[in-house]
DNA sequence: GCAAAAGTGTTGTGTCTACACCCATGT
DNA sequence: ACATGGGTGTAGACACAACACTTTTGC
């Protein structure tokens, strides 16, 4: 059981990792994890696990990663691992044990295992359902101006996105709503920026794929 | 380790099921599958007990389709599956142990386990992967008309696709390529069909989604 | 007034569906 | 000839990206 826990820091997508005290791989990051106790999903590990060990109990989203099973993995023994992504909001920062850290996405030490790939497809995860799930929730704070989750997408997608063109792909597709206030412009001036929610805060597919669909 | 192994046969999408001979769920139906051998993947693992005891070499293609963790999920004892999605093409009619038999998916008799929510896990992946890669060439044989292909899409998507449009698709993706050859026409006559095959026999992603893509 | 920041209007392009029409064969 | 099955042409509906333009603020 193994944990990539991704978060827009610093305007950069960045991941929790764990630095490990023995060997194999000691003093090496890695990602966080568990053994699975009896009687428990996968689902309810992770979150045991963070809230116990990490203290991150704002999971926005949590969803199944895949499990990795080359034989070569674990050099001292043979052993599976199955892995969860988990998405924690901007904003939040929680208080870390000294062993553990944030590290952006794009410029990962080398990691334990087979874990830089594990987190690598954690990324390609998210970036996939951004374009066509409502997943931007869990990146988000409870509201935020537009300009704001353009630099979330921004982050975590690794490309410029148009704030214009960003409002009205989520606003056709329902995801957004105006909450009807206004953030006030800074030092600098500037037209007051609308503040914005979320509609749903779980997961749904707003663009099924587009081809091949049923006749209507 | 648990196989949904999937195939077009008699224009419906059928799963292979195994009857169960002992307690638990003793004569109900059941997913093939097998206990990991050591240093062994779980690609591996599928080809192997298929291989080996159900006789299906055709596998067209395979891939991960999640593990199960619920607790109850097995009455005897605590117990994780993780299974796999694999495709067999159209026209292969592998010979079957007596316990083993072909399902059609959309009326499935009460499974053993959770494995009835595994099957349908199966064709949702199977059904939105249509829609953006090549997966087709997983279901179809080596050759095959446009009108067959039609059919075969229609058997796994469940709803009515047009052979005109269904042409455009995926020569526009440049996923078919005509091969020259004709089918000669039937008994009724009529214009004899172009053959075709699929470019790839390995999945490609061949419809990237298309909001929130990258600037030229 | 002017710069800065946010938001709107408009146009163009590409992809898909629907449907009318044309083509090649067997009887 | 004509029924049958297969293939092509064309037009409409959307969704998205790009970019010019307008609005609202601070100084």
């Amino acid at each position: 059981m193994l944990a990539v826990v991704l978060q827009v820091r610093a305007s950069t997508l960045q991941t929790l990792l764990w630095q490990r005290a023995r060997e194999p791989f000691a003093a090496a990051w890695a990602l966080p994890g568990a053994v699975l106790a009896p009687a428990e999903t996968l689902d309810e590990s992770i979150r045991r696990h963070l809230a116990a060990k990490v203290d991150v109990r704002e999971l926005a989203h949590a969803e199944q990663l895949g499990t990795w099973s080359e034989p070569g993995r674990n050099p001292s023994r043979w052993e599976l691992a199955t892995a969860s992504l988990g998405l924690v909001p901007a904003g939040v920062d929680p208080e870390l044990p000294d062993d553990t850290a944030w590290h952006p996405v794009d410029r990962l030490p080398s990691l334990a295992f087979d874990h830089g790939a594990i987190v690598l497809a954690g990324r390609e995860r998210l970036r996939a359902k951004l374009s066509y799930t409502n997943v931007g929730f869990a990146l988000a704070p409870p509201t935020f101006t537009l300009p704001e989750l353009r630099d979330l997408y921004v982050a975590a997608l690794g490309h410029e996105v148009s704030a214009t063109n960003l409002k009205r792909v989520l606003l056709r597709r329902d995801v957004l709503e105006p909450t009807g206030r206004h953030r006030d412009s800074g030092r600098a001036g500037g037209r007051p920026a609308e503040l914005y929610r979320f509609r749903a805060t779980s997961l749904e597919v707003t663009d099924p794929f587009a081809a091949l669909r049923p006749p209507t």
